[in-house]
DNA sequence: TAAGTGACTATATTACAATATGGTCACCAT
DNA sequence: ATGGTGACCATATTGTAATATAGTCACTTA
């Protein structure tokens, strides 16, 4: 049951009203914030009226959505492209917590007004969070999963205990929510906090 | 070089006035909030002008420190307490976590006027806050001593990092600003963060 | 001199009317 | 049917004038 009628694009047309809509909101959004943009600002910005950007999103903050869910992938891949070349699990997971916490920070920093938005997105639960923290889960598990096997890491403790605590500890620098309290630490916490951690894996 | 006049109670009088002061205070913070408890509610409630206070405490948040720093001393009080009779520093650690987050809670819950003096006393560096996590870190380090020194906990790391990053670790659950956006974790964080320090502190 | 205060100021808070905004819907045009 | 809108409503936000509050100080009283 699809309640957002989708309209279809049609023939050469390069971009639809769709991708319209999340392109000025992407602009607007960053420039003066979600909370100052109106819907009625995006549907002068594309030439529609207000009403019709409706037909393609159910709120205003179906819109906010897609946009802290882009800015929530950007940070992943950043994540990801940090990690790949990392020669232990060990190694791996030092460099993911701290490339994550370092593009959080440098969202905070950067682009201040679609961090808010990812600050906001987390403290109301939306899903592009969290979609985002069940991202960063399945990135933990996949690290100690790997460390596990090529016995870098213990066997005995439950793995979604293990991939839980974890979680925890690193909770208040991947949240955008709660990293702002704790920006003051983002350059020491992680190395310590990771090798906190894996001294609690070692077998 | 006291700049607070301190009028010498006289005789037998029981109580001088800045007892009188905080004892009101403690009440109508308690009862209406910090916010909503003016001076001048403070001294009708002790029968002064609003003026003699201020010989007593240079601010009114200098009113609010004594206040935020009895209640957090109960909770250390409390965490004490409950820490007493633990036969190893394995279980003195985790009672001593789990009481500090529970004394918390039980404060958010049953008497939250007072939690929010604390919680935003922790967000603006009030000293009362910084002596409560300076003593907890004291404690942390007590423990950890003790178990080096019973042979329960390795040696290796610097004894400054291990307390610092357990300190980290707890630091969401024990600091009041922070334990409001985790109190849906409050029950199990503390089991699962201490069973992950207590594994990082094997031998 | 020590205990205590009324009256004052600059800033913060409140109350509330005016305006703006998110969201809906019946309807128009093709 | 598909693509699109003006007019509308209830709630949120803002501007601002009135009020309240933190903090000071010269002063009084005993």
């Amino acid at each position: 049951m699809i309640k957002k009628p989708q309209p279809i694009p049609r023939g050469p047309s390069e971009h639809n009203v769709r991708d319209q809509i999340v392109e000025a909101a992407a602009e607007y959004f960053s420039r003066y914030g979600y909370e100052k943009t109106t819907v009625s600002d995006l549907a002068k910005e594309i030439g529609f009226s207000k009403a019709y950007i409706y037909k393609f999103f159910a709120t205003k903050q179906a819109i906010g959505e897609v946009i802290c869910s882009n800015t929530l992938s950007a940070i992943l891949n950043a994540i990801n492209k940090g990690m790949v070349d990392a020669p232990t699990a060990s190694e791996r997971f030092r460099r993911m917590f701290k490339a994550a916490v370092a593009e959080s920070s440098n969202l905070f920093f950067q682009d201040r007004k679609l961090y808010d938005i990812a600050s906001s997105a987390a403290s109301e639960q939306w899903q592009s969070t969290v979609n985002y923290q069940i991202e960063i889960k399945k990135i933990i598990l996949q690290i100690i999963l790997e460390g596990r096997d090529t016995g870098e890491f213990e066997r005995k403790t439950p793995i979604d205990e293990t991939v839980n605590a974890i979680y925890l500890v690193m909770q208040p620098y991947t949240n955008p929510l709660l990293l702002q309290h704790n920006l003051n630490l983002a350059e020491q916490a992680p190395m310590i906090l990771s090798s906190l951690i894996l001294r609690s894996l070692a077998p």
